[in-house]
DNA sequence: ATCCTCCATATTTGGGGTTA
DNA sequence: TAACCCCAAATATGGAGGAT
């Protein structure tokens, strides 16, 4: 994509690899997004960038979807091997949200009933994560009010020990807080995930029905399945 | 892509939705590999096919990030009593990608309570004007509904007339007619069939053409303020 | 029914330059 | 620094026809 052609390697300069990593991770949702429409299917997503930062994308529900992950690969596991693989994460920090406008005044007018339903369970989620996020900060804010208090009550006590006979005032508290070949695409595809296969990265279910054809064995070992049914 | 443009909405076609998952399945997983390795980022990814396959790719390891994920995103949940959610872009819909692609994926760490709150309501305006959606297609669909059941009846009894041997007479739809002509028999037949899908005795078949049955309207409505456990 | 190939067109996304 | 905009090269993927 784009004007050069890319390395299925990792990009050395920083920023570029920032940039890109921004990029595909917007693509990487947004494809996501449209498989679980078009194609009525789950699909969750997990993306971390180096920099430790998590993204998600789930069409029904995160823990639902692993749930059902567990369940099924649970089952095939028995001659499966999985692995985990280490790679390093750096720093960075991504960024702000548009959040203004746009969430006002839309279409809305061509879409369906399920569609109207995903929507509204999405917006609802994301309320949801919003005001857990919202408690999360004052119960940290209340704590934090709470520590210090007792310093200054500390304070306050060493103070009077200090200069007894004194009287000190309440003490009010406020203020801050604190790549690939062009050759053919389907054989590239094949490749690249035979390759993931190869190196561990990621393990394939095996398909529940073992009856599938044989003439394609390359296929079936790169991709996870042959397709369904 | 491909010839022809396509829209964010359920392939209706049984058998291109089935090779579009097959496709955009592999295009995901591929994509997803890219990401991990060009941006030295952790991914994980779920695919559920409609039909119940499952497929996955994970970068490092599965459960590694599925704990990464429950450690992170689950924070802003510790104190939550509702079940983990997640966005995804479905905003997308509401007419800027940007907004949606966002609230998706980015975790809400960096935000501060201006922000949350600001990004609260504009769901929650969004909730609503959905909600609002789906009540408009809902009243008109129950309108439709009632539309069509007035036509049955007269059919209905156009029939037991005829049954009847009682001289045909025109009783409703279009033009007078004369004796039972092979038309008024088709009409007849058809009569049938549609009373007994309005009666709930027959089922449906996927048409796409708003001629949706009872059972939907009431899921619609049931739905209608319910949106999701 | 499933999968492949081919092909034309829709999308994605490097790279640069600019701006908030 | 991060977010956009633009543009063209690189991909992804509908659709159609054919083989299994």
């Amino acid at each position: 994509m784009g004007r050069g052609k890319v390395e299925l390697k990792r990009i050395e300069n920083s920023t570029s690899r920032q940039v890109t990593f921004s990029k595909r991770k917007n693509g990487l949702l947004k494809k996501a997004f449209e498989l679980s429409i078009l194609c009525d299917a789950e699909v969750a997503l997990l993306i971390f960038s180096p920099s430790g930062k998590a993204y998600q994308f789930a069409s029904h529900d995160m823990d639902r979807s692993i749930a059902r992950y567990r369940n099924e690969v649970g089952l095939m596991e028995f001659n499966n091997y999985q692995r985990s693989r280490t790679i390093e994460e750096n720093n960075r920090h991504l960024g702000k949200q548009n959040i203004s406008m746009h969430l006002a005044g839309e279409d809305l007018s061509t879409l369906g009933m399920k569609e109207l339903k995903q929507l509204e369970r999405q917006l609802k989620n994301g309320v949801e994560r919003i005001r857990a996020k919202k408690r999360r900060i004052i119960s940290e804010h209340i704590s934090l009010l709470k520590k210090r208090k007792v310093d200054v009550s500390k304070m306050k006590q060493e103070l009077t020990l200090t200069s007894r006979g004194f009287r000190f005032q309440r003490i009010c508290l406020k203020g801050p807080c604190k790549r690939t070949t062009p050759a053919s695409k389907e054989r590239a595809v094949a490749a690249v995930v035979l390759a993931v296969h190869m190196t561990g990265l990621g393990y394939e279910k095996d398909g529940q029905m073992g009856s599938k054809s044989h003439h394609q064995t390359a296929r079936m070992l790169a991709d996870q399945d042959g397709g369904d049914p």
